[in-house]
DNA sequence: TATGGCATGTCAGTATCCTGACATAGTATT
DNA sequence: AATACTATGTCAGGATACTGACATGCCATA
């Protein structure tokens, strides 16, 4: 009867692993795993706040604001100082930003197929809607 | 049709989200979860490496180090300063570690459990599987 | 034997992310 | 209108993990 590991640490194995494989891919283009998810986010949700953007990426708004500090040293996303209404400050993709994106989403895309290649497409769906329900349990 | 997440997204998502909640159960025994895990290891394998303990969590090993100091200085795990043969120091719980460990292992299974409570049982066992295939197509 | 390769432990420096705190702007409540 | 509440952005400080480098001890191979 061999060592039955508990899906928690199962979990956290998976995600390290996807995570480092993903680095890898992304050094090329001076990229890390949380810039690219900020990236990534900007360009589903265009003049998000960063505040948002960090509960999208599952950091604090302190790191996200150093982040996108960063990316906007780079010329990848931009933000205007101050807006008439409100306080939070919306978040854009530059056209670099776009681009730099792209090539990273084709980078992301193979390794997660990948990292989904045992497995049917039937069973990625199983997958999906189990660690949804995981997500929604912790809730 | 709604935005349908990538499966790296709700596979972060789900591990972020279960480390939070153990991180909070784990507060009252000033116990950091990687610190947890470091005392799991130790149970399951006694006399373990400190470089070893490090790939069994995931972290470098002048991270492991660094960590194992706390829990030295905390008298949850003893060490030898030298051995006769080889180089690796043996790593075991102390019988106070050992109890740490006990009460944040009950902490841990409940979270667990609540992570898992919305699935069948036949599907945790899938749930398990198909994790594992992942890590296995990306190792 | 001796030489190279590999694993372990350790030191130093850096990067990243976190917690705590505060000011500001909008919203809800009384 | 006045007050409390929430959300956002920001500053400061600290905790944690990382990369790079080096010495030491085992092992395989020539």
């Amino acid at each position: 009867m061999p060592y039955q590991p508990p899906i928690g640490y199962v979990l956290k194995q998976a995600q390290s692993l996807l995570r480092l494989r993903m680095e890898q891919e992304l050094v090329p283009l001076r990229l890390t795993v949380s810039q690219y998810s900020c990236l990534h986010a900007l360009k589903r949700e265009p003049g998000i706040s960063a505040a948002a953007l960090a509960r999208s990426t599952f950091v604090t708004r302190q790191s996200m604001n150093t982040m996108l500090q960063l990316l906007l040293d780079r010329g990848l996303v931009e933000r205007p100082e101050s807006v008439e209404n409100g306080r939070a400050l919306p978040t854009t993709l530059t056209a670099e930003g776009a681009n730099v994106l792209d090539a990273a989403q084709t980078r992301v895309d193979e390794v997660e197929r990948r990292m989904l290649s045992g497995l049917q497409h039937a069973d990625q769906a199983a997958l999906s809607r189990m660690l949804s329900a995981c997500v929604n349990a912790l809730s």
